[in-house]
DNA sequence: CCGCCAATTGCGAAAGTTCGCAATTCGTGA
DNA sequence: TCACGAATTGCGAACTTTCGCAATTGGCGG
């Protein structure tokens, strides 16, 4: 049954996360399920190479596609992909906020630097 | 100014994430600050390796590092890195009990399939 | 049945990542 | 000062990922 150890498996989903247009991709769909046309107005990518990134994205069970009609709409698969980019959100406001707050710091000629 | 769009900057805090040995280095840390010395022995990889995915780490600032002695001790940076890893637990742990349900499903011979 | 549009797949070139070896830095004790 | 151990850095080879082009699939209207 060759199991794989909970961190590779961690790992491995922060990879697939790793790449503007998924993430955007994820984002959109946070709004309910929206058809490949519309992600891909919504998105600076080719067609295939939104193509690909869905692939991605769906072979790893983050998004559920379904055909309807001639287009083909793509959804969340489970709630908790949200929970995760709130998290990656969460994180990324604290550290520009801490950022921009040591710039004006630097730059403020009235702070007392020993 | 030239300002990154933010679903650039997750996709990279995503990428950074995505390797087992920094996941792990982030894991034991959450413990507590530690020595290399320690994450050495915790992980499997040789020690230019670690360093190398310690200075991953320090770049993008998720960690810091200070010598005492002639150690180097690491720790987390902020306290955020922490939800974003109990984030990724829920969902795989949730996406892993989806599989093996579905597994014994397929295995179970009573399941009536149509 | 045919042509068209939406979406996907196959494939190869380009770009990016990871790994270990050799060399370097820094601090400590002889 | 010298040798040593801890940790890091530079560099090149192996591997993985991404991208766009060309070809393919599947559905729909004429």
């Amino acid at each position: 049954m060759m199991s794989v150890p909970l961190y590779e498996a961690k790992a491995e989903l922060f990879r697939l996360l790793g790449h503007p247009v998924r993430i955007r991709v994820l984002e959109l769909l946070q709004d309910g399920p929206l058809p490949v046309r519309d992600l891909l107005s919504a998105i600076d990518v080719e067609p295939t190479g939104l193509s690909q990134h869905l692939a991605v994205l769906r072979r790893s069970g983050m998004v559920t596609a379904h055909r309807d009609g001639s287009t083909v709409v793509y959804a969340l698969a489970g709630g908790d992909v949200a929970d995760l980019l709130r998290a990656a959100r969460k994180l990324l406001t604290q550290k520009l906020s801490g950022q921009s707050q040591l710039l004006s710091e630097l730059l403020d000629t009235e702070t007392s630097v020993r």
